[in-house]
DNA sequence: GTTTGCAATGCAAACGTTTACAATCTAAGC
DNA sequence: GCTTAGATTGTAAACGTTTGCATTGCAAAC
């Protein structure tokens, strides 16, 4: 009962394993009848193709492996649904690599799905530092950035435009009348973070205002952070009166320390967001963020990866796709 | 450039290529300097040992899968994790597999996962039918069951006890002084359901108290579910002034769905979940729920079945684990 | 009744490892 | 210097498939 193969078939059926290997992929040059025999037996013996024997000689796993910081932010998981719907129905399986937001994790998965030899990666890279692994599967493994991506790569990505979603979330909040605006955020090797606040600057500029230094803190991506960073603005005797967090767990944290100082939200301080995960729309939350397309990223991603596994080791498929963020307001901030 | 095997370094170093094997493997019988030259070329070479055709002879692949119906529901995330983190410590891949809800998809991929030859499989069934699943498995790839598990089965779990579980939420809501109180939970094939709401009757029992069937309202495990089925509820001329929804996405759906009636939580209807997901505890939301330890059930989930694979197929392990609930009051309810 | 051509099948190599066993080498013991 | 044991290395089989090529069988065409 222990793994029957495609031999013990074979004998059973009384013709040589080649046979059963063609009968059971349905290729062409074997008879109807000897065929269905084989398939019987199949069922029979309860047989299941080893995939990894395939995987051998046909240099293709059909699996790829899917790196992200941090499978506990909402945002992550939507992404993730979009990628694994997509592979599924093009009949790939996914390795879920968490990083823990830790650089050395993400080397660390990176080499294994090379020893894996999935077919492809799909990575919302940490930091914009991404040598090592441009280095080490470039030309070999095709990558493809979803979320956030170096932009002097060579492989493809399917990012929002991360500048542009900075420049809304900010401009809404000058547009409102705020004239000081705090700015709260990942450390700064991340691009996202690097790009955001880039957007953050540009609204300044474009209004001809100054950006104040001291009203920007950073710190990383989870929601403690957004709470601590608050607390720490709002013990200056200036704090800003709005303020706009790298993403919905900051933002989210940010009204609870706000809260928690005794002030309101958006009365005291208005708070945006960014990513519009699905608790943001929540009534008890009315969180005012940018919305990221996170499921068709997801697709998108495992379109291009396919698109360049099909392509063969031919071309080089590149494909740079950068999605429109979206403001949404809601009651955080009006 | 393109995939550098054993015995491209074996050439190199002029051995045989069963040297570069032992050489690599840090195994015994391989001169110092042959080993240090053979691990120095395979360096230089930028040598990636391929998982698939060591798989192929070890007959493991250092991977399991782990089959979840809603990585969308941050309960799941949020076991994941403790699984990821788990494996990864001790060198397993895991393959995500999201069901979303789906039987024929759960199908789907344990049989995908066979294929692959995963060392084991860690599932949080859909439902409490798992013929197929014990079937296909049983006795070749070891399986052990999160979150909740059917009670007949040999194979190993960590659940959590729901009876236990439904029982505090319930009790909880009786000794506020409720005697209505409503329950809204998924389909009832859903072992989980079964037997939170098992839970639920206990308590109404214990307390002298009669259930009212009419108060109990199925759909599935999304919060439109319960937004939906409390407007539905409340529609009736009598509803009850609490409700114990059977996981916290439900119970957000739930208070969405009394406030948007123009009601008010606790004050017109308490409300209790299940799970005790991060948002739970937002000073937004601060709903009354049933804690799992989501991480550390992930976490005991691997140990079982890295115990299980390291035994080899001399004996059947099987642990059964059964955590215990805490009841979190917060201000949905009091 | 040959030939021809094509469909059906078998044979064997290949994929990149690990590992049992055989062969060789080295150095110690006599 | 010869034996011998132990360490080092090589040979080849095995893992379970796929697939190019050779072989066979059979029917149609001559």
């Amino acid at each position: 009962m222990i793994d029957v193969t495609i031999k013990d078939i074979a004998k059973k059926a009384n013709v040589s394993y080649a046979t059963v290997s063609r009968a059971l992929n349905n290729k062409k040059g074997v008879r109807g009848e000897t065929g269905r025999k084989i398939r019987e037996i199949a069922g029979e013996l309860n047989y299941r193709p080893n995939a990894i024997a395939r995987g051998l000689v046909k240099k293709q796993t059909h699996s790829f492996g899917l790196i992200i910081p941090d499978i506990t932010n909402p945002f992550f998981p939507e992404v993730a649904r979009g990628i694994e719907d997509g592979a599924r129905e093009a009949g790939y399986s996914i390795f879920l690599c968490n990083t823990n937001w830790e650089k050395n994790r993400e080397i660390h998965y990176i080499n294994l799905l090379a020893e894996k030899r999935v077919d492809g990666i799909i990575i919302a890279p940490i930091s914009n530092k991404v040598e090592f692994l441009e280095k080490t599967l470039n030309s070999k493994i095709p990558v493809v950035y979803v979320s956030n991506a170096p932009h002097d790569t060579q492989n493809s990505y399917v990012v929002i435009d991360n500048i542009r979603g900075g420049f809304l979330a900010t401009r809404h909040l000058i547009e409102l009348g705020y004239n000081s605006i705090g700015f709260i955020g990942a450390s700064n090797d991340s691009l996202t973070i690097d790009e955001r606040l880039k957007g953050y600057k540009l609204a300044f500029k474009k209004y001809g205002m100054e950006v104040d230094e001291s009203n920007i803190k950073l710190g990383d991506f989870k929601r403690e952070t957004g709470y601590n960073l608050i607390k720490r603005m709002i013990e200056m005797s200036n704090y800003p009166r709005a303020v706009f967090a790298e993403n919905d767990l900051l933002a989210l944290g940010v009204i609870q320390g706000v809260k928690e100082s005794g002030l309101s939200v958006p009365g005291d301080v208005a708070v945006v967001g960014f990513d519009d995960i699905p608790f943001a729309s929540f009534p008890e939350v009315q969180l005012t963020t940018i919305c990221q397309p996170k499921y068709e990223m997801g697709k998108k991603a495992v379109e291009i990866i396919l698109e360049t596994i099909e392509e063969g080791s031919g071309k080089w498929v590149c494909r740079k796709i950068i999605l429109e963020p979206e403001l949404i307001i809601r009651k955080s901030s009006h």
